[in-house]
DNA sequence: GCCAACGTTGGC
DNA sequence: GCCAACGTTGGC
């Protein structure tokens, strides 16, 4: 079984790497986006690394590593009403979101930021993070990509 | 705060 | 099924 590699986003305001340090590991609730919902029921693995970037912050950039911790399953705030992530075509017998949880592995020793990574779009080819207009949440990452940038750490 | 990009919704 | 309106994302 072929293990996959991934980055996620998160605005640090809400859940940056240092609250996910803090809590070893977290349920990545309340992505609505079925692309990125695919990703995560479909083709995560157990293991699956996971580069944590920060957007919307100031600079944006890649800040940490995290692993997918466990198998996928139910969002549980599709399901409660008072969740700002309640969805309510959704059901238990028949959830619409599924989600994974990312368990800390690491920080890195510095910030790569956005700005850096497009210095190297051409080393990294077609990645995901750099397609204009870009909005995806959560994103797969090519073996060689996932190396050539932790390469630059 | 602005705004381009783009996903979703809902009327028809 | 089309597509205009609307909401969200996220860099700047």
């Amino acid at each position: 079984m072929a293990k996959h590699y991934w980055l996620m986003k998160s605005e640090p305001e809400e859940f940056s790497i240092d609250d996910l340090q803090r809590v070893g590991s977290e349920p990545w609730s309340g992505v609505r986006n079925y692309q990125a919902r695919n990703f995560m029921r479909d083709e995560m693995k157990p293991g699956d690394g996971v580069l944590f970037y920060h957007s919307n912050a100031t600079p944006p950039g890649i800040a940490g590593i995290a692993r997918v911790d466990g198998e996928p399953y139910a969002d549980p705030t599709q399901f409660d009403p008072e969740s700002d992530y309640f969805d309510p075509k959704s059901s238990p017998e028949n959830p619409r979101w599924q989600l994974v949880n990312l368990r800390f592995e690491r920080k890195l020793k510095r910030l790569i930021t956005l700005d850096e990574i497009k210095q190297h779009a051409e080393a990294l080819g077609d990645f995901a993070l750099l397609r204009r207009g870009n909005r995806l949440s959560v994103m797969p990452v090519e073996k060689a990509q996932w190396n050539y940038l932790l390469n630059l750490e």
